[in-house]
Parts: C-alpha cells; structure tokens; sequence
DNA sequence: TTGGCTATGTAAAGCGCTTTACCAACGATA
DNA sequence: TATCGTTGGTAAAGCGCTTTACATAGCCAA
C-alpha cells in the first residue's frame, strides 16, 4: 500500500499539499492537481482510514449493536440502518449480542470506545443498570426500539400500546369477549405498553381482563407454545389471544395445533412485528405491522443530527398498522 | 479518555513498561504490576483500538462481507460466524451490500485496506471479474457459500449436487416421473451443481428433462412465483417442483395457489436451504437443510488459520439434509 | 521603493500506541 | 578484579495521517 508521503514525493509536493487536497482544504493550480492526481493512480494510492482516524478522532462510521443478528426482525432492522447510513457516507458496523449482558457491554465498548462516530443500541434485555451507566450522558448514542431505564439519549420506538389496542379492537369487534395475551419479560418497555394498549381496549368495551390470561415470558416461541398450554389447559380457556410477537405467535399456533384444536376456528390470533413469515404461516398470520425501514432510517438520521450537534427529539414514535389476514375469525359459538 | 501515557506517569514508570507490562512482553515486579493495575483501575484505561492496529498492523478483527443481512440465510451465517469469531477473540464486522458489484468491491475495500485482519466473503451474483481481481493473491480471504470464479482463496460450500440429487430422489420415489427445476441464476456455482444433481437423479432413473422444465432466474420468492405459472400454464404440466431455494418455493406456493391448485395435492414441491420459515409455511416445506451454523463457524476456522500461516483445504464441502415435510406427495393421478 | 496582499505552498507536531534499541545496577562467575 | 548475565526498566522512532503555524514569491497600490 502506497503512502500519502509516496504519493506527495511522487508528485513533487509535501505530504500537506496532498492530505490538504485531497481533503478539500486547499486551492491547488491545476497544473500541481493534475501531479498529484497523477501519482495517485500511479500508486493506486488509498488513505489509510485508520491513520486518518486516530489523527482525526473522526471514523465516518457507525456501530449498531443488535441483540441478535438472526433474527428478522432485527436483521430488517440493520438492513435499514444500513441503508440510511451508506446514503449519509458513513459505513455501518453490526454487532449481535446473543442478548447477554457482558457482550452488550464489551460491545459498546469496544465499538464505542474507539473507532466509530456513534451508536445505534437494540436490547431486548431488562437492564440491571449496567448499560445506562455506561451509555449515560453519552451524546453518540441513539436508542432503537426498545428502552433502557434512566437513559436520556434520543429514542426511537413504535407506538406499542396503540398496536395491541388496534388488535385488541380487532378482536373485540370480530366478537371476541375472552381474550388473552402472551407476551414478552415483564418490564420491558414493549410488553408494558402493549399489555396497557390491550387493557386499554379492554376496559374501553367493558371487558375483564381475567386473572391468568396475561402471561408474560419472553419473545420467543417456545415461550408462546408453554403459555398457549397453560391458556387451553384451564377449564374455561378464552376464544382469542393477542401475541405480542409474531415468534410468539409461531409459538401459539404449534400450541393451538397439538391440542387438536385450530385457527381461527376455534382460537382466533393476531401477532405482532410483521415479521417476514407472518404472511407465509398457516393460516396467514393478522398481525401489528412494525414500520422496521422507517425506524432505521429515523434512528440514523437521529444519530447523525446528534453528531452535528443538533438536538433531535428525545423520543420518537412511530404509527402501527394492522394487518389483517386470516388468523381471526368470530369466536366458535359453543352453545 | 485515558492514554498509555498517562498511566505511566500515574504509576510512575514510562509508557513503554506500560504497554510491554499489557501485552505481556516483559516481567515487572510486584511492586511495580500494582502500582499500574491501580493507574490503570483509577483512570478508567482502556486502550485505544485504533491507534494499536495503526502500530501494530493487526486488528483481531474479520469482516463478513454478504449481499443482504435481512435475508435469513445470510443472517443466520452471520450469526454463526460472530460466534465463532468471538470465541477466539476475534470481533466481526459485518456489512451487506445489497447485492451491487460495487457496494461490494468497496465494502472489500474498506474492509481489507485498512481495519480487519481478514475477510470472509459471500456473495450471490455472478461475477464479471472484478472481485476476482480484487481478491487474487490474497492471503487473508475465504470464499464462503458461492463461488468466484478465478479466485484462489480457500472456499467453503455445501454439498449442492448431492443435495438436489436427494431432493430429486425423493420425489422419484413418490412416484413422481414429471420433474421441473426452477434454480437462480445461471452460472451460479450453486445453481449449475444443484443442476447437475437433479439432472444426475433424472438420468438414473432414465427420465428426460424436458425443455422448458428448467427455469434459471433469481434466488427470489416473485421468480418462483412467475416461474410456476410459465409451467403451469402449459399445456401438460409437470407434477413436482424442485425449487433451487426457499425463496423460491414460497414462490411457488403462492404461483401454485394462484393457479388454484393445491401442494401437495396437485404439486409436490421440495425446496433448498431450510430457512427457519420453511417448517411454518402451509403446507411445512420438504426440503435440503443446508449446515448453516457449520458453515459460518468453518469459514472462520480457514480464515484464522490463514492468518495463522496455515494452509486450509483450498475447498471444503459441507453435507446437506433432507427434510421432510408435507409439501410432497405422490401425484395426483389424472386418467 | 516599500508595504501588504494573495496564491501556493511547507515544516513540524501530534493522534496513542508498539517496538527496537539501549542502559544501569546488581549479583554471580572466572 | 574484570566480566558477564539478569533484572528492571527507558528513550526515541515510527505507524500514516491531519493540522496549525509559518514561509516565499509575485504582484499591486501608495
């Protein structure tokens, strides 16, 4: 690899000349820019980011430390903020955690200790206070889709409650009267704010949210396939459950099927992320679309304002929609 | 930040003992080891990344390089490879690059020129020579799933043929004399040795390949959909499908439910890759389980040892699964 | 003729680390 | 007593770049 010095002997000039050239810093004759162009292709010349970075203390580039990178959702999730960054000329550079607290850690530091510009942090964790000591008072740090506890950096989330008050109402409006949800770890701002969307709707039509039918776990499938057991096993199980994922709902509907019964004959289901195989499961899953570009980009766009100095809103939200494909029909009339 | 330097005048000795105390290329005393454990303790010392790869040369970091991280393959070996990376202390970057010749040559760029020890590449086009080029002589790269042609770095890939051979088998042997394949695109590696694989089950079962039933387009769901209704709308169509993805055999799906016909009752359809979606498809999907996670973490091992000065296996070939579901079924017969 | 301006640069320090010498003090050895 | 090896360090250069401060040459105005 050629050198800036190489380049500058080559053309005659100072290594000055040509940083400052190339960096826009100062005006040159055309005669001295055709030079250092010149030696440029002729030593296939390209900056050292690195040296570029330690002397600038500037990378042009961005972390975004992500739970887990298999996961569509999140995988989506990078896609976008990948996508907005490249559009801004900054590079992105992905982490996945496998959700454990010291890799979040270890991650951020690393990422955030020395070589990027700033910091798109996903977490599907319950912080232990850990990552907001670390991230507090940081100016490089945006938070996506999920909170962390007494951290004041910008975020960017998607309206919760409003999504399972949209799909509670769905199901209150198809006729449903006994409705349970199965959702993620109590305290994580998700499942808190779609639990009160769904009470919300709940007490709206005069409905009881009966004790037992609000099983809280985690966003997996497995979790969705025990919690449906416990539902269906009880002596009156109800007639629809909102998921608050759609891995959970994945869950609910193997859960469903191995106690003979089916959807949405018998048990009615919505979902929630709109996932990239919600439309692709049997039967099609009705579910809370979550707007993954959009909450990318926005994240991105947040971070590099912060980086210039600007303050962006410290939270933002933004709008759900529901789909509605065929995992809910009337409740089965039993008598 | 704290530096090295000043470390050293908190414990009181000079930076180098510092830095040769941190690498572990000196014995200290006691006495002077807790003297800079207690600097380094007391001023929050950590080492800048940045300025040792600049000194150093080396990063203990990799970079992924792969067409699109929300498609669940790539994310899957994504996840894969950071694990097994990390394991060995090493960090992973990963960037996609939409699948753009020159998003790519530029992630190589930037990936190679100046901030990872090495390289693990996938990609999903053909390539016209560029990357070939790119990528000759290197020491630091392994080619991970598809090939490119002319390079000679180490390579990793499954087993395609064999796959596509078990696949074909399998539909064979539920009776199934009318086989059509619908791959990606031609002069892929993986595309022209799924071919042969099917083309090899054909021929030993002394059944002909009629033209028009090998369909080579894109590793995408809307290819697999157009490709079946150019099959279904002929005039005697075949009574399987071999899809060369699972991309394409929801594709297909969806073509064949357009056509208002059912898998798989009038179509048996097996895939390839089963990504985590293909269980939960209607109807569950048969089809060749790639070792996605062997993949990744393989791919690594070459790569290190690579830096290591060893010499990997130039190509390595990983076995393949069939899995079987309920998208096969022995054909419906007509007269 | 002088002073000052503009255009066209350059020298040198510094980013934070590693590494290659080198060195001083001390005890052991010949 | 001279030498040697060991222990416990240090000084300084260098990785490749940016940036601040300064320099020179030419030209114009006063």
């Amino acid at each position: 690899m050629a050198t800036l010095s190489e380049v500058a002997a080559e053309a005659g000039v100072s290594p000055t000349a040509v940083s400052r050239y190339l960096n826009h810093r100062i005006e040159l004759p055309q005669a001295t820019r055709d030079r250092i162009d010149a030696a440029i292709a002729k030593l296939d010349y390209r900056p050292n980011l690195l040296a570029r970075r330690l002397s600038t203390g500037k990378s042009e580039a961005i972390a975004l430390v992500t739970p887990d990178i298999a996961n569509p959702f999140f995988a989506e999730l990078a896609a976008a903020v990948e996508r907005q960054a490249h559009a801004s000329g900054y590079s992105v550079y992905i982490t996945s955690t496998g959700g454990h607290a010291d890799a979040e850690i270890n991650a951020i530091r690393r990422m955030a200790d020395s070589h990027v510009d700033g910091l798109i942090m996903t977490t599907n964790r319950v912080d232990d206070g850990s990552l907001a000591g670390l991230l507090a008072g940081r100016e490089n740090v945006v938070l996506l889709d999920e909170d962390i506890a007494g951290v004041t950096v910008p975020r960017v989330f998607v309206d919760n409650a409003e999504g399972s008050y949209r799909a509670t109402r769905h199901l209150i409006e198809m006729g449903h009267r006994s409705i349970a949800l199965i959702g993620g770890p109590h305290r994580l701002l998700s499942v808190g704010e779609r639990l009160a969307g769904f009470s919300r709707a709940m007490g709206e039509a005069s409905l009881t949210i009966r004790p037992g039918w609000v099983l809280l776990g985690e966003y997996t499938r497995d979790y969705g396939a025990a919690a449906t057991h416990v539902l269906l096993d009880a002596a009156e199980p109800p007639t629809a459950i909102l998921a608050c994922s759609d891995y959970i709902a994945i869950g609910v509907m193997q859960g469903v099927r191995e106690h003979g019964l089916s959807i949405p004959k018998d048990i009615s289901l919505v979902g929630f992320d709109d996932m990239a195989f919600a439309a692709l499961v049997d039967p099609p899953l009705t579910t809370i679309r979550q707007p993954v570009a959009a909450m990318g980009e926005l994240a991105v766009r947040h971070l590099l304002s912060l980086l210039d100095g600007h303050v962006p809103p410290a939270e933002t939200r933004l709008p759900v929609e529901l789909m509605i494909r065929q995992s809910v029909a009337p409740p089965f009339k039993q008598g």
